[in-house]
RNA sequence: GGCGGUGUAGCUCAGAUGGUCAGAGCAUCCGGCUCAUACCCGGAGUGCCGGGGUUCGAAUCCCUGCACCGCCA
């Protein structure tokens, strides 16, 4: 039977601008999603747009418009910005649709059956903008929020809650028995921590706030945003709709979030998952911020990254490569277009890009563009070297950890460049030593194989490559595994006219 | 204040369970090559935060001091 791989993102908060926080989490999951389409697994890769909440209805006053046609005129903004950056993604939710609403009520219906919702009182600080509430011990006699700074509002309502607290010990034995429940393993540490000091009920309606997904039998009340946000991951898995695909899918869920919102997902939701009897997710991976130039990012400051125009001055595979490559994810990376520059410069026009350049131009050069694949195909050391990069770059994967993969890739294309040199493939054409039929067609079978591992984080680039190499017009997203093994090329490697991959950038 | 983490070459960082673990990339310097996008290949360095301890032996374990970071209160 097939494995399957449900890989989300958070739904972002449609009012924002896209910025290189979004593109960085998405990229990530895309890459996750066609790297398992490789694999040959079953994948549903899932993002989209949170859309309800207070700040939503202002802004749509505000505009003038109706907080739906305000949600619906700004959404296009993210989906053009996945389109842009070459973003596959299966399932794109908005919390307004009517499925995502129709699974939000049932499911609090169902928490409601088993005992874990009761109505209370809810009186607290809250923060308009960031739609949190903040308990009092958590504050200073501002009374401004923790986060952003402004002053909070004092709120005192009848709201339903969640007894989340019932959750505390069955929450702790289930991370005692998955250490990587939560990663990275510094992340795991602080949730731990967070949940053996006690979880409190959570509060998971409004009363008088309109735009939001009505509380089942209760119309002055509407969710929490949280509470509907979280539910978009089992409303795509097809909770209540699709049970086949629910139960393919649903197991194997993988979240990705910014660190900023683990809290939410690490505690939260496992402990609302807990509540109804469902399958947690496998996994809950946090990675890190982006400073930029060394600052954090913020609007005042104007420092914002704008992903669009990142790809519209280096490409969307350059983007997307040092997004993955500059810093571990999990960990903070700082973001500069002079690190990017040279980062593209150094790993993707003179390694990689000028090693199939030279391969395809002494290819024409000595062969007219054809190499047949020779008889006697044996060389230990690349062996053993295809193996062990073949073994790091799965696990790395397998643990998130992008910029390893890619590096181990790498390894490669540098013992490529060596080989070049010391085989000098110009000294045996002009002694006319067979033996340099042997030594392209390796070169072209490493290409080959640099494309197919490649893929998931540059696609555009590997389908380049691929018709480079006469390999076809279309890289497809299929099992391709079992083709990272040398001699698995072609009988005839048939190239076209070296163009430079990444030309090198001043 | 509590809990957790980090401190390794000029820079960014790797370094399971203590014994080629003192490494990689970038930067610098020297040499080589010419198929190539002034690229590539080879070589050279300098380093384990300070102090104490355990051990035949510690970057790796323990204690302590300093610095920084995260989560919570």
């Amino acid at each position: 039977m097939e494995k399957s791989f449900y890989i989300t993102t958070p739904i972002y908060y449609v009012n924002d601008v896209p910025h290189i926080g979004h593109a960085y989490t998405t990229c990530a999951a895309d890459i996750l999603a066609r790297f398992h389409r490789l694999l040959g697994e079953r994948v549903l890769f899932s993002t989209g747009t949170d859309e309800h909440g207070q700040k939503i209805e202002k802004a749509a006053q505000e505009a003038g418009l109706s907080p739906q046609e305000l949600v619906d005129k700004v959404v296009v903004r993210f989906q053009e910005l996945w389109k842009t950056m070459h973003i596959e993604h299966d399932v794109f939710i908005r919390t307004t649709s009517e499925e995502h609403e129709k699974v939000v009520q049932d499911f609090f219906l169902l928490l409601q059956r088993k005992g874990y919702i009761y109505k209370g009182e809810y009186e607290g600080w809250y923060c308009v903008p960031c739609e949190t509430f903040w308990p009092e011990s958590q504050l200073d006699e501002r009374l401004v929020c923790p986060d952003c700074g402004r002053p909070l509002q004092k709120l005192k309502e009848e709201s339903y809650f969640f007894a989340l607290s019932r959750f505390t010990e069955p929450l702790l034995r289930y991370l005692e028995e998955h250490p990587d429940f939560v990663m990275p393993e510094s992340r795991y540490n602080e949730i731990y921590s967070f949940v053996r000091g006690g979880l409190k009920d959570q509060s998971i309606s409004r009363a008088g706030l309109k735009w939001g997904i009505q509380v089942p039998g209760d119309p002055d009340h509407t969710f929490y945003v949280w509470f509907d946000a979280l539910i978009n991951y089992i409303t795509v898995a097809g909770f209540g709709r699709d049970e086949a695909q629910f139960s393919t899918f649903w197991p194997w869920a993988y979240h990705l979030v910014g660190k900023d919102i683990l809290r939410f997902h690490a505690v939260l939701w496992p402990g609302m998952l807990l509540g109804a009897e469902l399958p947690l997710p496998r996994r809950i991976f946090a990675h890190g911020w982006w400073t930029v130039e060394g600052e954090k990012m913020s609007k005042s400051k104007g420092n914002v990254v704008d992903p669009y125009r990142m790809i519209a001055q280096y490409g969307v595979d350059r983007f997307r490569y040092f997004l993955m490559r500059e810093v571990s994810f999990g960990l903070d990376g700082d973001f500069s277009e002079k690190a990017l520059v040279e980062r593209s410069n150094a790993d993707l026009s003179d390694n990689f890009g000028n090693m199939v350049h030279r391969t395809l131009n002494m290819v024409f050069k000595y062969r007219d563009g054809v190499v047949k694949k020779p008889g006697a195909y044996e060389d230990l050391e690349w062996e053993e070297l295809l193996q062990d990069v073949k073994e790091k770059f799965f696990l790395s994967m397998e643990r998130f950890a992008f910029a390893q993969a890619l590096e181990n890739v790498w390894r490669l294309i540098h013992f490529a460049n060596r080989y070049i040199d010391q085989k000098a493939p110009w000294r045996m054409f002009k002694e006319g030593n067979e033996d340099l039929d042997q030594v392209l067609y390796r070169l072209l079978d490493c290409s080959r194989i640099v494309a197919v591992f490649i893929s998931p984080f540059m696609p555009s680039t590997a389908a380049k490559l691929w018709s480079l190499i006469g390999m076809g017009e279309q890289f497809e997203f299929s099992p391709k595994i079992a083709e990272l093994e040398w001699g698995r090329g072609p009988e005839h490697y048939r190239v076209k006219h070296p163009e430079p991959l990444f030309p090198r950038l001043t």
